[in-house]
RNA sequence: GGAGGGGUACCAAAGCGGUCAAAUGGGGCGGGCUGUAAACCCGUUGACUUCGGUCUUCGAAGGUUCGAAUCCUUCCCCCUCCA
């Protein structure tokens, strides 16, 4: 088997092949190109996307040159309610805006150097703007049987359960069919991976490319990951992980990784990291806590880098075990107004989206500590008297969240 | 188009004139145990508060009533069955 299908299979990506054998032999033939579509219907890449991004890398790991569609038309498509002029202005520039940061993300994550296997960004918009729906329909939709289209799971769900679907949604099969298309035309790609979910949507690509062209072209999916917990990824307790520091901090997504559920930690070394699988084997002898650290670092320094990833572990250090006095923590600069004040108010400026009522009730259950020290009066006062030797406040919100306040 | 059922807090789901800031379960949060895990146990889960209370919430807008999530009217949305 191809090395490239090889090690996808044995990282635990696999689910489905259109043709694995045909697909293993082309791909032994030399770089061939695939491509990955993204939704842009949010400003940043969430931890549920991770694994398609992976996939991205092993092409480029084995010489293959990704090509990213980001969704352009398609997430146009998606918003039903753009009737109002400024709006779809307004939208037009979220998508755009969507566009670009997302496509920041996985230049992180992505080659860009080597121009072999550097990756193509293209939006599918621009060849979706124009289409004509008389043509496209004669052109295209001639190859779409609707007996074939209904037996799709994603249709077929959705009738069984008799929701609602419209033309709208149910078009959007045929749309990603002709992305891969318009790629495989214009680029040459040969490949889409997607999630499983995504089964349907690439076959039909494959097809119509065969039927339109008769061309050779092969999907690829990959497995549907959810955590121990039964949780579907990138859908955890607290909300999205987000990739995207600014809307999830380093040091939270380092934690995110050092606090995997033991079940998943081996499956998330192999899938997430770039570790030898080898190496890997050698890992998970050792201590499951330093299995998890090294899947943090690993993790965290190929999206925000090794150094960012040692910080993050270095302030963990410092949260959990050995030197508590905070100096490492982040710090935080607050106004000297904050001084003789509640306490309320300080916790309330560093976490805004805890109310009053929270923190009170937080303090009530003794989840508040400054300096190590239990708060249980919830009109406890900031004073300097608090500062120690090095001249900032340990601030402790819960068992997981720590803050070096400085004035 | 006709006949029924329904929209309740983050989600699911009870309540069907005052005792309802709203049962219960899940989730979240905090605490305990531990390994920053899982499981388990306890507490908590609208906002503001001078801790006495005050304000806002049960699809939307009106109305009846001393008093409404609960009754009436109109509107919007969802579902089931028939055509």
């Amino acid at each position: 088997m191809n090395e490239f299908l090889k090690e996808f299979k044995n990282r635990g990506y696999f689910y489905q092949c259109t043709d694995e054998k045909s697909l293993s032999k082309k791909l032994n033939e030399g770089s061939i190109k695939g491509y990955i579509g993204f939704d842009c219907t949010a400003q940043s890449l969430h931890i549920g996307s991770l694994l398609q991004i992976m996939c991205l890398r092993l092409m480029q790991k084995h010489g293959h040159k990704p090509i990213v569609l980001l969704g352009g038309g398609t997430t146009r498509i998606g918003d039903p309610s753009g009737k109002d002029k400024t709006r779809k202005i307004l939208d037009e520039v979220e998508i755009e805006k969507n566009i670009r940061s997302i496509e920041k993300i996985l230049k992180k994550f992505l080659e860009v150097e080597d121009k072999k296997i550097s990756p193509i960004f293209v939006n599918n918009y621009s060849w979706l703007k124009n289409l004509n729906y008389i043509s496209f329909l004669r052109d295209i939709g001639k190859h779409f049987t609707i007996n074939k289209m209904l037996s799709f799971d994603s249709v077929k769900t959705r009738l069984e359960r008799e929701q609602s679907l419209s033309y709208m949604e149910f078009n959007y099969m045929i749309l990603q069919a002709y992305d891969f298309l318009e790629l495989n035309k214009k680029e040459n790609c040969l490949l889409q991976i997607g999630g499983s979910d995504q089964w349907g949507n690439i076959v039909n690509g494959v097809e119509l490319i065969k039927r339109h062209s008769s061309n050779e072209a092969y999907g690829l999916t990959t497995e549907l990951i959810t955590l121990a917990s039964g949780v579907k990824m990138g859908k955890t307790e607290s909300g999205a992980i987000w990739l995207d520091k600014e809307l999830f901090s380093v040091f939270d997504y380092w934690q995110f990784w050092r606090n995997i559920d033991d079940r998943d930690v081996l499956r998330f070394l192999k899938m997430f990291t770039d570790l030898k699988l080898s190496e890997i084997e050698n890992i998970s002898t050792q201590d499951i806590n330093k299995q998890k650290i090294i899947l943090a670092n690993e993790a965290t320094s190929m999206l925000h880098g090794a150094e960012e990833a040692t910080k993050a572990e270095i302030i963990a250090k410092n949260s959990f075990s050995g030197d508590t006095s905070g100096e490492h923590l982040p710090s935080i600069k607050i106004d000297k107004s904050y001084i003789n004040n509640d306490i309320i108010n300080l916790i309330s400026k560093i976490e805004k989206t805890l109310s009053k009522s929270e923190i009170r009730r937080l303090v009530k259950s003794k989840g508040i500590k400054i300096n190590n020290e239990i708060i249980s009066d919830e009109k406890f006062e900031i004073s300097k008297k608090l500062l120690n030797k090095k001249n900032f406040i340990k601030l402790s919100i819960g068992k997981k969240k720590h803050y070096k306040i400085e004035v």
